[in-house]
DNA sequence: GAGCTGTCTGTTATCTTATAACATATCTCT
DNA sequence: AGAGATATGTTATAAGATAACAGACAGCTC
């Protein structure tokens, strides 16, 4: 096996015509997508099985360029379109408003170290940490009624 | 509605029968089991199709007695038969081995905060925290070949 | 006890989410 | 051209979840 040269990974080339073809739907996407949501919006680039979208989905959040939110069985387009030194793509976080379908994508380095020593403590080896809060977003806790 | 008595919301008690098969079930379970494996273990109780199961899942989650883990759409029973003060149901936390499959559960309380903290600070209400960490238990690290 | 109401239960059908398996194309290097 | 790797297209099916309707049963009121 020859090191082949890495087929650039960085943001926008390296990726092939449906990867970019999904990103762009959900980078324009208000919210999380469904993986068939997804599908329906690609259809008129050609796209018409399942297994297109998931496969281009499995490849952008390989590169950190989307995120799978577990809670939802749905995914978005990375919010920092692409993960530097800061902000680990395994340690992205998301507020979910449970009222207008919001995601919003927070920093979970912070919730993620607590967690992770907890789970080292008892001699587990850490590799992805899923962090994701359901509830209500500024806007919609201004609108709801609610306690306090 | 005329307020009527709450039926009995602890542990044993209050549950009927479809949902004392399925919490066995989960409590003798070695791991997080799929709706659909729980159904295949309870069919000997006369559970026939999957709204049963889910239907118990639903009112044991409820009632703090088992958890979902949202990134295996998988059950357990929850470790403390039932939560009290200490730990709320909404707060635990799991750990799952890639390896062996293994969830153990934990509590979540200062991971929890530290993400409550960060959605807060953006102006959002939180209810339902998620936290699961992926990776290798103790036992698994052992065996398993790795960095360090 | 007839009738109402609410909860739990049973059953069928269907919807959503995700992947296996296989075929075809394309690219690169030699 | 031929070999190997990567990306793509396509069909079928597995796995997860719920909608919608029907029946049973308890407690209550009149």
């Amino acid at each position: 096996m020859t090191a082949r040269p890495p087929p650039d990974t960085r943001a926008g080339p390296g990726l092939g015509p449906n990867d970019r073809a999904v990103l762009a739907v959900l980078a324009d996407a208000k919210g999380p997508l469904g993986a068939y949501e997804v599908l329906d919006q690609v259809r008129h680039h050609g796209l018409k099985a399942p297994p297109q979208v998931y496969r281009a989905l499995h490849r952008l959040i390989g590169l950190g360029l989307a995120h799978r939110i577990e809670s939802l069985n749905a995914f978005v387009a990375c919010a920092h379109g692409r993960h530097s030194d800061a902000v680990r793509a395994d340690r992205a976080m998301f507020v979910i408003c449970d009222r207008c379908g919001a995601a919003v994508e927070l920093d979970a380095t912070p919730a993620a170290a607590a967690a992770e020593s907890a789970a080292t403590a008892k001699g587990f080896r850490v590799g992805r940490v899923i962090v994701e809060m359901k509830g209500l977003c500024a806007g919609c806790t201004a609108e709801a009624p609610g306690p306090g």
